[in-house]
DNA sequence: CTGAAAGCGCTTACAG
DNA sequence: CTGAAAGCGCTTACAG
């Protein structure tokens, strides 16, 4: 009756014929398979065998409907292809999968805040164990707290978060990135700044302002822009007009990388006549001409980071303990490149 | 005895105790759930009052046991910061939510052979429906089919390949740059090429080379490159030593961005000298200075066919039949811009 | 339109 | 070191 071609009709093998084969009772089969406890060595040399034959993985649902956890981490962003997002993602899957989590990726659409909140009410119906959220700073805070018992660590900052944050070093990159123009020489750092609806940008802008105002510098306006290339061409338009033009420090590289294309088809020289620093690092950044000084961000350490701490988060909480509240601030590293150098002699006309 | 403030002791609800709220069995709460079947107006109505002040959400583990479907996408690729895996994991999480279904991201670390057979092995222990694969050339045939009855799609070329595939036209998009610089006057076109274990990077070089070829033209001698910025900087090297070289087609974005960094570096004017042309149409492209002429690649909607199809199979092998097979092929766009233009009057010496 | 019973494939106590 | 029983929270037939 019974052949060798003959599988479970299901398609996959399941606990019970993986214990059928080898001999022993299910349980026996879990022990090895999730190597909790104490198994004889010939008797775990069978199951094994009997593994391999059937080709059993143990089924994911079951095991998590079981042991209430599901080997995945949710991450929840909005716009996954942005150097921040990306490379976030990227620390966070190679720590996820080290540890054997796998990773869940959500994507908020547009970014507004009812598609924020949308998106957090919408997770409890997802296979999730934890959950990363970067730039949770147009969550309602009521709302991210709603998968309950759900460890949360959030990326970026968020005034009055309730949640353990992992972050870069905002404040210092910019001190770096402004003194660093003042150290060449210049007499001021005009400023392309971030959308005025994030919390990041906001740091980056008053950062600037401040170290400015340490040096004795009055800051001159604002130039606003959105972390788009775009933007960059824009303020070229606006800064051009200004005499004592000579250092511009960008929110981010997108939009340093095109203010310097903008400002060389003005028929400015880079750095000759104005020095641009951004802020990320992006891979280009080193291989444009002029390569971009830029402050580095180690967006693959925040992922890294996260991980680990939503994973001290749930041991903590299946421990019973209250999970330990963590403020992690990542170092930043100014990377001097040839988009910067002294102010020219003569003041530009 | 029972207090408003009493929730079930684990933190969430669950269908039986939304049904003992409701005052009906738990089923008629899975069809509410689910609207897999009619259920009364009013009765419809007591049970969803009943979840939203229980703040219930089904359990995914137990549906997912008892359906036989996670209601998850998996997506391998290796190294996603890449522009061509992260636009189309974009394509595939904006369709995947489209349709209720979540995106499970594995990332290959090395991209090794072994490492892509082995991520591909561990796959059946993660819970997901369906696999997207970026770039499957490395895998062995045999375990990519693997898990079990699991619907497959792949992106990109992958010669003999039992499942559907999705890509881009390259030959095409190949053909209409080297067209393009031809058309401009460019007596030749040199080609600075992807990685030689890359199936797309061969199609793209020979595709340059058959273009050439056709038009009766002797293709000079590839420089090699590897996708990366800094193998656009050794190309220069090896090109400026060329004395017709005053057209050069890369294998992509990158590498033709750091080549106009470098000949510019070098002295050489782009366009007015060398006139260069990538492929993937990078979002930085057109902000650079010269603003980068490249191919469109529609990694969006390679993201997007990618989940459809998928999908499509699922629903048929449900309904019990054989999953059709199939390619789908996106079709590029020549994006001109400004690092192209008619070859110098003078051969550059 | 609604309900009582069975069972998806595991793991977790509890015995031995 | 190993096993028999129970049950995680759902959905799927099967009744009515």
């Amino acid at each position: 009756m019974s052949t060798a071609s003959e599988t479970p009709r299901r398609g996959r093998a399941s606990i019970t014929d993986v214990a059928r084969l080898a001999g022993v009772s299910a349980q026996t089969v879990s022990r090895v398979a999730t190597g909790s406890s104490q198994v004889r060595e010939s008797t775990k040399l069978r199951v094994r065998q009997a593994m391999d034959q059937l080709g059993y993985s143990p089924n994911r649902a079951a095991r998590a409907l079981r042991s209430g956890s599901f080997g995945a981490i949710g991450l929840l962003g909005h716009d996954f292809s942005r150097t921040g997002e990306v490379l976030t993602m990227r620390g966070v899957l190679d720590a996820a999968q080290e540890r054997g989590y796998s990773v869940n990726v959500v994507n908020v659409a547009t970014g507004t805040t009812d598609e924020w909140n949308s998106a957090v009410t919408r997770l409890p119906h997802l296979a999730m164990d934890a959950l990363i959220v970067i730039r949770a700073e147009l969550v309602q805070p009521e709302l991210l707290s709603l998968p309950a018992r759900m460890p949360v660590v959030v990326n970026g900052t968020w005034p009055g978060s309730p949640h353990s944050t992992v972050e870069t070093d905002q404040v210092e990159g910019t001190r770096l990135a402004v003194e660093h123009l003042l150290g060449l020489g210049h007499a001021t750092v005009h400023h392309v700044s971030g959308p005025e609806d994030s919390e990041v940008a906001r740091i980056r802008s008053s950062a600037w302002r401040r170290t400015l105002l340490l040096h004795g510098i009055t800051p001159p306006e604002v130039v606003p822009g959105d972390w788009t290339a775009a933007s960059g061409i824009a303020a070229c338009h606006r800064l051009v007009e200004r005499d004592d033009m000579t250092a511009v420090f960008c929110a981010n590289d997108e939009t340093a990388i095109a203010l310097i294309g903008a400002l060389q088809r003005a028929g400015k020289s880079v750095p000759g006549d104005v020095s641009v620093v951004g802020f990320d690092d992006i891979d280009l950044a080193a291989y444009l001409n002029p390569p971009l000084t830029t402050v580095n961000q180690n967006f693959h350490a925040i992922g890294q980071h996260s991980v680990a701490m939503l994973l001290e988060q749930l041991e903590a909480s299946t421990r019973g303990e209250r999970p330990p509240l963590q403020r992690v601030v990542v170092p930043v590293e100014l990377m001097v490149r040839g988009s910067t150098g002294p102010p020219p002699r003569v003041a530009p006309r």
